[in-house]
DNA sequence: TCAAACTCTCAGCAAAATCTAAGCATTTAT
DNA sequence: ATAAATGCTTAGATTTTGCTGAGAGTTTGA
């Protein structure tokens, strides 16, 4: 899968190109509007994220001019405004979805996913490890039939975790993909929502064995 | 591959400049700030390792004045601060990655390799020597397929021993690499580590051939 | 509007990793 | 053969890293 992103912002820029070559999509940047527009119709791309926001030419305007040259893949508009008004413009313009910086990295992920979400692949909402899933879309987990309530911060620390069974992720891996990419977090951050987590997935099922391990030196597991 | 180094302690520089010089690197080192972004611009480097802090001018400063003069090629930032505003501002600046001091010096071999990785240039993140492989992802590492845990101490030297099969290397050789630059530890540090790692490496394995040999006088191999 | 929930930082304790030092073993040189 | 030099090993002092409870500041929702 092959993802362009045009954004001059380069410490966004590279954040998304790198997370995203993490999962092993091929990524190009542009930090020009232009050279990116040129670089869409000249590639066969398989998406397009697209600052709204760019030094010379706007967003909406290239998005539109995408379109009217017959660009048909996806389109993800990032901005940094929050109004209604400029949702309904990027959508209007072609857009296909639409992210409000900042935004934590999972959440781009999710986006992209699901616009590249073809209809013979079976994208899975429910992640299972073991006798534990969580489901993406009504935000449930459970434990042996048990459910769990977690806060959107751990929620989305579970998904990131339990997206990337039995790998070590370091701390700066975790604040990368869970905060929002300008979050000024502190490793010891991390640690605490580790350890609620702990409370609520292993602390209560002694039975089970616990999913959630510390690599000293390296990172979680 | 042609780096320019601009840096204006003359040890570090060194350091950096052998360093990457051993690793077939074209390095030219710049002791001073407005010599240095001059250099940049009138030759045609890969890359520019720019030192945050520098007498006259900030480095920060230079780099963004790198990017309006059109420079294009990766910039990697070194700083002594450990803030993220402070990342956030050189990433600003145009920089594309960023390293804290003291760091060691395979890590800006890694980020140096990062930076100038071209799409049809496959990185290898597993490294394996007979029965031994050791992944960079997962830093996880394996022989006979059984796992092994090391420190991240033990993990780095492994590595790096790993990555320079059939040489020789110093004491001072390993200090310099596995070590912070700033470290002062003792060649005995070494040969504790070396024991460490061969306890767990090869004499868990007495059918395997030992992988770690003292070549007395020298170093190992 | 107020209380509850959530997010994040801090401080202190515990455990592990790191590093040094000292004595012992092995090799090298005389 | 023996002294000197180099490497190995163990024990423990020091430093780093991770965990936890408490609480400040913020957001959410009744």
């Amino acid at each position: 899968m092959r993802i362009l992103v045009v954004e001059d912002d380069r410490k966004i820029a590279n954040a998304i190109k790198k997370g995203l070559e993490q999962e092993s999509y091929a990524v190009d940047v542009s930090f020009d509007g232009m050279d990116g527009m040129g670089s869409a119709l000249a590639f066969d791309y398989d998406m397009v994220i697209l600052d709204r926001m760019l030094p010379e030419v706007d967003g909406i305007k290239i998005c539109e001019a995408l379109r009217k040259n017959k660009y048909k893949n996806p389109i993800l508009m990032l901005t940094a405004k929050d109004k209604i008004k400029d949702r309904v413009e990027g959508l209007d313009a072609g857009a296909d979805d639409y992210l409000t910086k900042p935004f934590a990295f999972e959440e781009l992920l999710a986006r992209v996913r699901a616009l590249l979400r073809r209809p013979h692949q079976i994208q899975e909402d429910i992640l299972r490890l073991g006798d534990l899933s969580l489901n993406r879309q009504t935000f449930e987990v459970e434990r042996t039939d048990k459910k769990i309530s977690l806060s959107s911060k751990e929620f989305a620390l579970l998904e990131y975790l339990m997206r990337n069974p039995n790998r070590i992720l370091t701390k700066d891996n975790i604040i990368a993909h869970v905060w929002d990419y300008d979050a000024d977090v502190l490793p010891n951050t991390v640690e605490v929502y580790i350890g609620y987590l702990r409370n609520k997935i292993d602390k209560p099922f002694p039975k089970s064995k616990p999913l959630i391990s510390t690599a000293r030196g390296f990172g979680y597991r």
